[in-house]
DNA sequence: CCTAATTTGTTAAAGTGCTTGACAAATTAA
DNA sequence: TTAATTTGTCAAGCACTTTAACAAATTAGG
């Protein structure tokens, strides 16, 4: 039992929480649901379902469509969001690109843009860059910025969600404490949330993606840094102030490379985008046979460019990432032995090469971490691509736009 | 906002949900609560507590005292647990130790006793050793087994809670997937709930000791083996498969001495019993100045000893301890930056030297974990000294025992 | 010493929103 | 066509809350 629950019940709310649950479940159920089906997983009567969501088709949140149907019996009426409910938008800060994706109520994505982006330039240039891109990708929709119901954003540092601002961010200079959120919501007049990328990267892949309906999933996302996202029981887990996650100064040597964070043989300073370019410029100073050496001048290799030459074959840079993944799996080996998650989901451009950096993670997994934990861990690469982030940022503007409009 | 939550509440059960609520703010309120208290803390309204609480004295389990009034107005009427409601025990089966506490309804505990024990032995002999202490433990109150209301049990090993055993355990030889639960309950002939020692030394923290009502709680169990309990949300996280917190066998260094599961530099296998009982050995070999040699033979010096000569000014022994926390303070730093926790309590019968094994703990902490959660996070010693897993015990068999009588 | 102010706890009426149980609707099976 | 089956709705009843008024027990102040 341990039941500990302080958490009390005034009647009030027992319609608000029965609304609110029952528009979660018609979200996150692909293909529709039936009214039965809702009473069953929320342990309601039909009689106790139908008024509530005679109300939601009322407001328009949610639309009836017919099934076919499976067994004898009156078929079932399916509920799905209603798409035309209205629009919100996504937006990725990171470190070296920004994405931003609108998509509808139903997470539908209408449009899609990327532009290689400078989060150290500071809020102001940032900002401004973030306006214009936005305003361009709706114009190509025919739609401006009233027609958002609200908009969420992920950005490369720990934030606090409910200040709408990052705190101490290693790799954000000129970021600290500025209110992001509160300038972005005057800005474009409608409702901002603020949170970690890695946090959202969870949340897309939950919601969306590889980690659909798990319990506990571990999202980790390999790009300039190094962070994970953790989902724990229907929630994003923030830790104390908001910096759960924090996987990418693990201690992996102690000896080993200088890290930006003043220690040595951090995570992100051996397995990172960074770090991953650095190792492929002195594969190629000590004239080993490359791919990578033909690009010039060798300062712009990027870690992406690496991952391309490994899919295509190239041996050099496939021992590099070979490396990395290792590196990352001793890691991840901490965070399975502590987390003990369902599904660990690897994201950032470097996981889209697949197996071949998935495969060290597994092998040392499977040797590091304690035998029942190693078995049930899954550990695949992000569904939704580069995308996670994004789509969890729509899933929390969606979330906030729907119940808001459920009031 | 990002609800998602799943949960629903048909009517029935609303009133149970608020009677366990306020059975269990008042268990956990230490000096009695008032229904004004509850109330407020549960935003329900004074007129819907009390009808709620009449029924809870009525069934013998709350009492009503009487209060110094502390400013204008009618005092309130203090409402505390009827301590003479029953008793419980609590039993922390350890790897060399066994103990049994039994308590009454308001965890004050009524009579203690520890023997030494050694759990390899298997479930037959463990199982019968337990059964005489308890009844010697019993006997020493004039009680016996029919008045005890529920038993909590606690054992070194990765546990399914809901199945009452261990799984694939690497401390407890034989014990895999035996009955344990069932085979006590039948035995004692009441409720017996089986957890993990560490995931109980949380618990035990967190409701009597030194993370009381703290929201994210890690409690590291340093004895022969090393593990981690960690306390989410009013509750204790146990992951996928129950294993979570397992902390002794992540990697501190690849190329460390060879631990019991087959891999080098577990954290277990440096600052473990054994590894830091090993070391003292090794420092005698070379002939270093240390009172730890006046033990003969050397092969019997255990960690506590160690500890002991450290606390006394042993230069040798102190250093060994230091080194220790060092390599704790390594797994720490990830364990913080991962869960991002209010406060890591540090028990097990080496933490009770305090700060000298703390110190280094803190010191990594706060070198290597990211400003914002180094900051946060208060390291501290287990207030309820090697009694947390005991206490713990008794806090679930309390609940078991409560909430079964609430009906 | 007495009254006003303040806070706690109780009670009855009203209201919310569930369940129960009966029934209508829409399909398949025979 | 009828029976069986499953889905969805409706009205009555009921659980448990809130609202609002009041009783109780204290301190503060004239």
């Amino acid at each position: 039992m341990l039941s500990t629950y302080i958490r009390s019940l005034p009647t009030q709310n027992v319609k608000y929480i029965n609304k609110h649950a029952i528009l979660d479940l018609i979200r996150f159920k692909p293909g529709g649901i039936s009214r039965v089906e809702l009473a069953q997983r929320l342990s309601l009567t039909r009689a106790a379902v139908t008024p509530i969501v005679t109300d939601l088709i009322k407001t328009g949140l949610i639309l009836e469509s017919r099934s076919q149907s499976a067994s004898s019996g009156r078929p079932p009426i399916l509920l799905e969001i209603n798409a035309r409910g209205g629009f919100v938008a996504g937006i990725d800060m990171g470190a070296t690109h920004l994405t931003i994706l609108v998509a509808n109520f139903a997470a539908q994505v209408q449009a899609e843009k990327e532009i290689p982006f400078d989060i150290t330039k500071g809020p102001d240039e940032c900002i401004s860059q973030t306006d214009r891109l936005l305003r361009e990708v709706l114009a190509t929709l025919n739609l401006d910025l009233k027609s958002l119901s609200a908009i969420g954003v992920g950005v490369p540092g720990p934030t606090v969600a409910e200040a709408g601002m990052v705190l101490s961010p290693p790799i954000m200079p000129g970021w600290d404490r500025f209110p992001i959120r509160d300038t972005l919501a005057k800005l474009w007049g409608c409702p901002v949330s603020l949170n970690n990328d890695a946090e959202l990267g969870v949340l897309g892949e939950w919601a969306y993606g590889a980690g659909r309906g798990e319990e506990n999933l571990a999202y980790i996302k390999v790009g300039t840094g190094i962070g994970a996202g953790l989902f724990i029981d229907g929630q994003i887990y923030r830790g104390a102030t908001g910096s759960a996650g924090e996987i990418g100064h693990m201690t992996i040597d102690e000896n080993g490379p200088l890290c930006t964070c003043g220690n040595r043989g951090c995570l992100e300073a051996m397995a990172g985008g960074k770090a991953i370019a650095v190792k492929a410029r002195e594969a190629i100073a000590q004239n080993r046979r490359t791919q990578l050496a033909e690009i010039r001048p060798p300062e712009t290799i990027t870690a992406l460019e690496v991952a391309k030459a490994a899919a295509r074959g190239d041996l050099v840079a496939q021992e590099i990432l070979t490396e990395a993944g290792n590196q990352l799996g001793i890691a991840i080996t901490s965070l399975v032995n502590l987390f003990n998650p369902n599904i660990v989901v690897v994201g950032g451009g470097i996981a889209q090469t697949g197996d071949l950096f998935l495969e060290p993670i597994r092998k040392a997994v499977l040797k590091r971490s304690l035998p029942a934990a190693a078995y049930a861990v899954r550990i695949t690469t992000a569904l939704l691509g580069k995308r996670s982030t994004c789509m969890g940022a729509i899933t929390q503007a969606i979330s906030t736009a729907l119940h808001k409009n459920a009031e």
